[in-house]
This record gives structure tokens, sequence and C-alpha cells, in this order.
DNA sequence: TTTGGACTATGAAAATTCTAATTATCGAGG
DNA sequence: CCTCGATAATTAGAATTTTCATAGTCCAAA
């Protein structure tokens, strides 16, 4: 297992190469971004450790173009700041945990082994559902072997559905869903219903069944009978 | 501390609750979403911890509600969970922290500590520089006293800006931090051009200095000098 | 200093999201 | 079985986001 930490406090760095390689990995530092990028370049790494306080760039940046050269790598932030705004934007930005710092190296473990058994299973397959496929890769849907188009809050609306079937969603769980927004007090959340009517008509349209019923004063449900 | 514990697995309940009271709190538990909200209709609580892997209910949506009804109370989310979405998800919607299953009791309760500690300094306040004065709270921003409306990008992007001063951001990490798309393959992020242009004129208009600048072949920078 | 190519700004149109007003539907209680 | 109040669907349009084409600016090399 090759991992490759990003740090730039020399005792810390030095700490977790010595405890990882102990656990039988095969660790390398790089104390800039700069370093990083130019040593990610060269190898290929199953993990990459990020911590985000270094100076030089926001260290959200960097994230985004690792992910991009080495999507088979796990990268987890590790960082100081407490700050939740840093854990949901690193999380979404494409990293796949986030340890605060102080931390136990024992943590750090065990928090890169469960990463890696995640990674192992599934990479993230087509979403199937009968005559519905759903590509995350490509952001693509698929109704009968044709393509359809959605929009950004259609698709994010299917995708929803289709993690929760025959499940009641209340109208407040899908509004939050699709407004990405850190949803603290939507004042109204009448805007679903045009997204569901318009995710409807695609579906009908493309000759799929009509799955979206209302559950009358609870929400919707994607019903598969 | 009054703590209020949504856990439909009585020996952890118990277990939760026991260490918790050793160190000085005071608990109650649900099993259910429904009987969270008639107890957190009653009582006031400090801290709420939600098992967000219980039936009834994606879990999601207690934690808004609850976010309303209780603004002062810290929401921990636990979970069996290790997917990044519900994760993400979470600490969008309102919770303050995130705790994955298996954890240590200690580690719950350093986590309770962290968060009050926390919230106990200054909840949010106004973020001020200089004749602009932002209230996260409202989603308001002032320029000289006078208020100024803004879209949610240009008040995510005036935000980003104020939290990064004096800091090269990248085109690509703004573009991120503005779509909240998980951001996979932004094909193009010329759109941001327009965000900053429209930005830049809101707060010209209402008096404010320039402080976007553009540096050539990076990105942007909140130029304080 | 000039020039060319890469980067940034701008304005307007297209697409999407969200709002608001109206109409239709549900289901409990009479 | 009806009626009424509440919930949901529909529609059109306003607001916002995003794209696109065009124009301007910067920097480095000649």
């Amino acid at each position: 297992m090759k991992i490759l930490i990003i740090e730039d406090e020399p005792a810390l760095a030095q700490a977790m190469t010595t405890y990882l390689e102990q656990e039988g990995n095969l660790c390398e530092t790089a104390a800039t971004f700069e370093e990083a990028w130019l040593k990610s370049g060269v190898y290929e790494y199953d993990c990459i450790l990020v911590d985000i306080g270094l100076p030089g760039g926001t260290g959200l940046d960097i994230i985004r173009k690792l992910k991009k050269e080495h999507k088979q790598a796990g990268i987890i932030i590790v960082s100081a700041k407490d700050s939740i705004d840093d854990k949901i934007t690193g999380l979404e930005i494409g990293s796949d945990d986030y340890l605060p710092k102080p931390f136990h190296l024992a943590e750090l473990n065990a928090r890169i082994k469960a990463l890696l058994r995640r990674r192992k299973f599934g990479g993230e397959p087509q979403i199937r559902f009968r005559e519905i496929v759903v590509d995350p890769q490509k952001q693509e849907v698929l109704v009968n072997e044709m393509p359809i188009r959605l929009t950004r809050s259609e698709y994010a609306l299917l995708l929803y559905f289709l993690a929760n079937p025959n499940r009641v969603l209340t109208k407040e769980s899908v509004a939050e869903h699709l407004s990405g927004d850190s949803a603290d007090l939507l004042d109204t959340i009448d805007f679903i219903y045009s997204h569901i009517k318009n995710l409807r008509k695609k579906l009908m349209d493309a000759g799929a069944g009509d799955y979206i019923k209302s559950v009358y004063g609870m929400g919707y449900k994607w019903s598969v009978t």
C-alpha cells in the first residue's frame, strides 16, 4: 500500500510515516502542495493524506486535482480547522474522509483501512432500475437504452428516489436534497412540485413506468410493486 | 447539560446514557423519531445525538426539524452508514458533527464537549470587513449600513472571499464552491466570470471598495491593502 | 516596442430554477 | 355519499444561473 502524506510539520509527518510503515505501508511525504503535485505525477498512490492547513492555496484545489489524476486513490483530509465549512467542502470536492487534528495515529490507520475496504467493493457502477439506467460517472440517464436529458435538479431527484425505493420521502427532505444549500430555513418548498412534475414528464415521455407516487400528507415514494 | 439520545438499539442507548451521566450530564433516550419529536417538544436540550440509521424516515428530516425548534442545541449525527453522501447531507442540513459507528464512548464525549465549547463563544456573529457586514443568520449583507440584495451565488462568493482574504483562490476552487455540486468534472467554469462581474458591480454600486482583484493566470484574490 | 497567444471581462441570450396564483384531488367527518 | 378544508398538480412567468460570442487585457518572446 502506497501512501502520500502531504504535511508541512516535519515532526508529524515523521510520526505518521513511522507508524504507517510499521503497519506495512510504503509512505512518501511532501511538505508543500507543489511537491505533492510533482510526486503525484510520478507515482501512483493508493491513499493520499492532505493537510489542508498548509500555506499556498486553500488546499481544496489540490484535492480536486489529485482526484482527477488519481481516481483510484482514497483521499483523507487532515486538518486543524474545526470549521464545518471546510469539512463540508472537502467532502464535496471529492475527499473520502475527514480527520480533525489532533488525532491518534491508530485512528488514522483505522480510517485508511476502512476507506480502502469500502473502495474495493463496487467502484460506483451503474445504477439500474428496470428500464432505467443511471451512469453516475457520465451523469447520464438511459430509459429503454435511449438517453434522456435531465437538468441537475431532476437528476438529483431521480438519484434520491432510486437510493430510497419504496420509502416515503418527505417533501422537506426532498427539498433539502435538491437545494444543495446549507438549508437553514427554506422559507418555501413549493419548488419541488415543479421538479417532480418535470421529472415525471421526462420519464414518462421516454416510456418509463410511473414510479413516483405521491403519498397524501406525507411526501413522495418511488413505488416498486 | 441535558442530552437527548435518539437511538433504537437499547444496549447502545443504555451504554451511552450510563457513560454520559457519569460525566455529569442528564440524558433522555428516544427509540423512534416520533418519540424524539414529542420529547423535544417538551424539553430543551443542549445537545442531541441522532442515529440516522433508524427506520421510519431518512433521519435527515428530523435533524432539520430539531434544528428549527432547538436552535441552541448542538446536533451530532451517529451513524453506521459509511456513505459519504449521508455525511455531507447531514452536515449540510445543520448537524454540527458526524460520528461514524462504531465509536468509543470517550470520543463521543470529547466531541460533545468540543461542540459546546465551540458553540459557547460567538454563536456565529456577524462577519465584518470594513464597510461590509454580513449577517449569516439573516443571509443579509450591508454596505455602509445599507442592505444590498445578492443572489445565492453572489452571497456564497462573497463569503468565500471574506473567509480567505489576501489569498489567491483559483478559478477551480471558486467554481466548486459555487456549484454546490459534488463537482466531479465541471466541463466549464466560465460561469464564474459572470458571478464575479455581478458581485463586483453590486458591491461597487453600493459604494464598497474594489477588493476583488484578478490574479493573472491564477484566479482571484480579496485584496486587503 | 511590437506582436501573438493566453487569460479575463462583458453583455445578451438560453436554460434552469424558483415563485405565485389557480385548479384539481384527496379523505375525514358529517 | 357529500362537503369542506387541506394537500397536491399545473401553469405561467419572474429570477437566477449558465452559456456563448465578442471584446479587452496581460505577459512574454522576438
